[in-house]
DNA sequence: AAAGATTGATCAGTCAATCTTG
DNA sequence: CAAGATTGACTGATCAATCTTT
C-alpha cells in the first residue's frame, strides 16, 4: 500500500503540529524563567546518569543529534560551565564529557519549570490511561522509524 | 497536580522523539528527490486553497510561524519563483502571497513523495484504528495547547 | 497607539572538508 | 582506510528595532 489512510495523514499532521506547540511552550517558560533551552536539558540528565562522563559519540546516539552538532552542543555548554572534557585515556581520538557541579545544580533547576509543563500540557489534557496509550502508539512509530 | 504521571512524561519524551525521528526522514527523502524541505510544501497546500491569495498574517496562523519567518520564508520561496507578492487594495499596509503556476508545479512533485513516507512512517506501523486512536489524543492536546 | 510587515545583527543548524588516532 | 571529532562557510531561525498604514 503506497497510499496513506486519511487517519495516518491527520495523525501525522497533528503529531508536527502538537510538538511544534508544545515544544514553543515549554520553551517559552524556561526562557521566562532564565533557563536555558530544553536540548540543554537532555544532555544534562544524560550526563547526570554517568558520573565518569561520556563519549560524544554516545551522546549522538542518546540525543539523535549529529557529530557536528554534539561538538557544538559541548563546546556552548562548556562555556556556559556546565561541562567538562575529560581526556580519555583509552581512546586518544576522543575525549569524555563530564558534568560539572554547575550543570547538575543547572538541571536541577530545569525539572520544576520543565516538569509542570508537561503536567499542564500532557497529563492534564487526557483522561486516565490516555497518556499510556499515546505512549504506545508513539513507540511504535519510533521503533518502525528505527527499524 | 502538578506532577505528572510517569506516563505522561514518557509521552512527552516519545512525541519530541518520534517527531524528530520522521521528520527528518521526510526531509531527507524530499532533498534525496531534489525538492525544497517539508516547510514549503505546507506553505505551497495553504496558498493553494486560495487562489486569490493569503495575507501573511493569515499564513502565520495556519503554519504556526511568526511573522518575520513568514516574511523570510516569502522571500525564498519568491525567489525560487514558486510564489508571488501581489498588491492589496484593501489594506496598504500589507500585500496578498499567490501561488505561481511553478509553485502549483512543485507541490505536485512533493506529494507522492511525501504520500509515501507518511505511508511507510505513520500508517505502516499502525493496527487499523490506532492511526484514528493517535490522531485523537494529539488533537486533545492540540487543544489544550490553545485554550 | 496598534497592526502588518520588514530588516540588521546574532545565534544555531547544516554541508563539506579536514585533522588525528585506531 | 575507518572512526571520532572539529572547523569554515553557508543557510535558517531568532531578537530587537524599525517602518508604514490603519
Amino acid at each position: 500500500m503506497t497510499e496513506p489512510s486519511d487517519d495516518a495523514t491527520t495523525a501525522w499532521a497533528r503529531l508536527l503540529k502538537a510538538e511544534r506547540l508544545l515544544l514553543s511552550a515549554v520553551e517559552r517558560e524556561l526562557k521566562a524563567a532564565g533557563l536555558p533551552p530544553l536540548g540543554w536539558y537532555d544532555a544534562l540528565l544524560e550526563l547526570g546518569r554517568a558520573p565518569e562522563g561520556l563519549r560524544p559519540y554516545a551522546l549522538e546516539a542518546e540525543l539523535l543529534l549529529e557529530q557536528h552538532n554534539v561538538s557544538r552542543l559541548i563546546d556552548r555548554m562548556e562555556k556556559a560551565g556546565l561541562v567538562e572534557r575529560r581526556p580519555c585515556v583509552e581512546d586518544g581520538r576522543g575525549y569524555r564529557v563530564a558534568l560539572t557541579a554547575a550543570g547538575a545544580e543547572t538541571r536541577a533547576r530545569m525539572w520544576p519549570v520543565y516538569r509542570a509543563a508537561i503536567a499542564r500540557l500532557v497529563a492534564a489534557p487526557l483522561e486516565p490511561g490516555e497518556a499510556a496509550s499515546l505512549a504506545r502508539l508513539l513507540g511504535r512509530l519510533i521503533e518502525a522509524a528505527r527499524g
